[in-house]
DNA sequence: ATCGTACGTTGTACAATATACAACGTACAA
DNA sequence: TTGTACGTTGTATATTGTACAACGTACGAT
């Protein structure tokens, strides 16, 4: 005992930049980091972040479940890492020399287009991710689309976190849509079918006018009741108005 | 058996219009379906919506855990119910009579309030709500806000949707940063000491000029790594702007 | 007034989760 | 050569949501 050196548990940020003091002693690692990393990405593409169990993984691996905690001090930190890796894999849309608009609507595409891909990514992802390599350089990339525009340098990050939120907001959403739409059991026919009657009893005109009629021609609109591309779309639009009133003042 | 008249278990909407079909048979209920949601409510405000099992929720009740289900089919429609009611229960800010952008802030603002003083609210809301007493008329008071502007009611749907999504997802971000803070058992001051060092032999300015710039000054100007509040108040700007834009056109 | 039955209530049970703990064996450092 | 640090793994625990069946209550029909 007395003043031993306690190994006080490997920082998440060493894992990150994978900055681990390696010892040697003991057996050969049977895995690495990435490897494990990879695997539960691949799972989570696959069958969403609720699949991404330690036992499915570990099975995935072959390996037993506990192994992982070699590796990966819990499922935290496994999925910072793999949001991190996602974040390091991408490959922006060239946009320099463009106008500030399309730069920033290039990083608005491209993350969406991330999330999109990996839907478990947009629920995962923290409003500030923590500072993994992929994180940093994906940072530099997106704020070097907001320079030469007169803003300082705190409302460069402002505006850009203001974008991102947005991104994936919508991505979320849209993600979210789409599942409960897969998962209903219930096509919009069978839906209506089952709650039309009661929704046309209590959804009155006295009381709700406005709602009953911007819903309904929304509804049409759309033909579901909620089309996430469009929203997206819609949304961007207005997000780039609002940072380029920024921009002019 | 035969064509026997099956209970086909009540749907959502019913639950939420409380329009069960009552028959008075079997013993007296021991309970409503209100004061299991407001239990649930208390319980969640008090120590987030992960504390709110149905154990739990039982026993700040008085009764066994599976006497939940006969008010409610399971937790999902349990936490549909629990935002219906938030919703209800708002006072908004009047504001009718002033001008468009003051009463777009006004409702920003009360959904801000809203979860702010129910952060466990801005997670569990998806972007389309259930159709709910409560929801519908939220809908209802905050599409008057945008009538008079022009906009046909697509549009007005569509801003409405826009400018609630960004609330949402700062009062998200802010409840987030928020429970980062409280339970990381780490001040800032630790957390810098601890990690200080390896960020700064990571993170060098020659491949990440402007992150470690830009970074450096946002940390300074929030005395924390990200101030909610103050992204609150830019997004709400930055969004108005936006949907000025698309009002005077 | 009586009685069958619909339905509220509850105890037990199950599958699944993350992960703590201790035993086991490997392979490097001395 | 040997002690020990450390990778690996089986077992175990405390949670979770909820299915199922037993039990008893009190209304509706007779």
């Amino acid at each position: 005992m007395s003043t031993a050196t306690e190994t006080p548990k490997p920082h998440l940020l060493e894992l990150l930049w994978r900055a681990a003091p390696e010892t040697g002693r003991g057996p050969r690692k049977g895995l690495t980091v990435d490897e494990v990393v990879a695997a539960a990405i691949g799972l989570a593409d696959a069958e969403g972040l609720e699949a991404v169990t330690v036992r499915r993984l570990a099975q995935s691996l072959g390996k037993a479940p506990m192994t992982l905690y070699t590796y990966v001090p819990g499922k935290a930190e496994l999925v910072a890492l793999m949001l991190d890796s996602l974040f390091a894999g991408m490959d922006p849309t060239p946009a320099a020399d463009r106008p500030w608009r399309e730069r920033l609507a290039a990083v608005a595409r491209d993350n969406y287009a991330l999330y999109r891909a990996h839907p478990w990514a947009a629920a995962a992802s923290p409003s500030r991710p923590p500072l993994g390599p992929g994180q940093c350089a994906k940072y530099e990339r997106e704020l070097r689309a907001l320079e030469g525009l007169g803003l300082d340098d705190v409302a460069m990050d402002d505006a850009l976190a203001y974008l991102l939120a947005f991104v994936r907001t919508a991505a979320q959403d849209a993600a979210q849509s789409e599942a409960e739409r897969a998962s209903s059991a219930m096509s919009d026919h069978e839906w209506w079918e089952a709650n039309g009657p009661l929704l046309a009893k209590v959804l009155d005109t006295e009381r709700f006018p406005t709602a009953v009629r911007v819903g309904q021609a929304a509804g049409e609109a759309h033909d579901a009741a909620y089309d996430a591309e469009h929203a997206f779309a819609f949304g961007l639009e207005r997000t780039l108005d609002g940072l380029g009133a920024l921009i002019r003042s």
